[in-house]
DNA sequence: ACTGAGCGC
């Protein structure tokens, strides 16, 4: 289960949405979005778990509330799919 | 160093 997570801190690192997400179930992958030229967050991340029942609730769980100081928007992610072309 | 809606190389 794909999550999209959104308004982050802009000092929220990878492993803080890994431990938020952790705590409601296995999290199998976790990213920060960084701009590719300065490296700073672009404020938002996504975050990968193993199960899509305990993903969906850590969702509604984490939806909208604090994290690192700031609130959160979290949400399923859409896929990566491009109009030009990418996954079939 | 800063900013704050939105979807990753």
């Amino acid at each position: 289960m794909n999550i999209f997570v959104a308004r982050l801190n802009f000092k929220t690192r990878h492993e803080d949405l890994e431990a938020a997400f952790a705590k409601f179930g296995q999290v199998t992958s976790a990213k920060i979005v960084k701009d590719r030229d300065t490296g700073r967050s672009k404020g938002f991340g996504f975050v990968e778990m193993a199960s899509d029942e305990e993903a969906n609730k850590a969702i509604v769980a984490l939806n909208e509330t604090e994290l690192d100081g700031r609130q959160i928007v979290v949400k399923p992610a859409n896929p990566k799919t491009s109009a030009d072309g990418g996954q079939a």
